[in-house]
DNA sequence: AAAACTACCTGAGTGC
DNA sequence: TGCACTCAGGTAGTTT
């Protein structure tokens, strides 16, 4: 679930419930994430959540004492609900708020963490040495190119480089590319500028898309799910394996490419 | 230095 | 029904 656009679409929609906020009681159910899930967390009672904004896939929360890190790995999610709503397993860490709402962590697979850090965010180990936001100017075709030269990787793993840029999981690596027509094995340093520039206009495309209509089921964002399938519906290549390339008809192939399953039409993509 | 591989963990799905 | 096995949206850390 948690590709960079429904990272940003719980931010948007946890910030009005949570913003403003004072802490009144901290859980940890289960602290073996990623990494131990920071004991300064359990502290932070009274304090107040002054603003929620996101690096990467990484939600961050700011206090006046510092900024909690939530990366929600896999499979995490993060959800306000009424503090009297069953547990559910894998509910690991419970934060009530002062307007009687309640944060609720849940991360079956525990690939997530929630560090806590007493310094600008922007200098931790974690954050301080990743790429571009994909939708900031800050990320051109001039990034990709000077990120694939005198490499010998291919244009899918070095989209997917969170040095290069930050947020573009194994699902829209594979449709920006195939909305761009490029094959993911294609040797990135073999690209020309100009296909670049087409590959991050498609990146931001798809992402910005994803959000637009993450925004959708934004409203219900309390309920238990609702997004899973939705993204499923406008999918080009992903998970596609064998069905018929919306542009051609041709099938759609799966290949691994870095471990990852990577799909894309052989005939659209070149 | 870069590329390849391993590891973390649970749950869903498949085939026997 | 149960068991064994494969695979999954991420990414840091280790080895080659």
């Amino acid at each position: 679930m948690p590709e960079l656009p429904e990272v940003e679409t719980t931010c948007q929609g946890i910030a009005p419930h949570v913003t403003g906020q004072t802490i009144q009681t901290v859980i940890v159910r289960e602290a073996r994430m990623r990494w131990p899930v920071s004991p300064e967390i359990e502290d932070l009672s009274k304090e107040t959540i002054l603003s929620v904004s996101r690096r990467a896939k990484y939600i961050l929360l700011t206090f006046e004492s510092g900024t909690l890190l939530i990366h929600l790995g896999m499979s995490g999610s993060l959800r306000v609900i009424d503090p009297a709503a069953d547990l559910r397993k894998h509910d690991h860490v419970l934060i009530t708020l002062s307007n009687g709402l309640e944060l609720r962590y849940h991360d079956p697979r525990r690939f997530g963490c929630l560090l806590w850090t007493s310094e600008s965010p922007h200098l931790h180990p974690l954050i301080q040495h990743l790429g571009p936001e994909p939708l900031s100017e800050d990320f051109t075709a001039e990034t990709l190119k000077t990120a694939a030269q005198k490499k010998k990787t291919t244009i899918k793993q070095l989209i997917m480089d969170g040095k290069v840029v930050v947020g573009v999981g194994n699902i829209y690596a594979c449709e920006a590319l195939f909305q761009a027509g490029i094959h993911p094995k294609r040797k990135a340093a073999a690209i020309s500028l100009t296909r670049l520039d087409t590959l991050t206009n498609e990146i931001k495309a798809v992402l910005a898309r994803s959000i637009k209509q993450g925004g959708t089921t934004l409203r219900d964002f309390l309920r238990e799910d609702g997004t899973a399938g939705y993204f499923k519906q406008q999918l080009a290549v992903y998970d596609r394996e064998g069905e018929a390339c919306l542009s051609c008809d041709t099938p759609i192939k799966r290949v691994v490419l870095g471990q990852r399953s990577t799909f894309f039409c052989p005939k659209c993509q070149k």
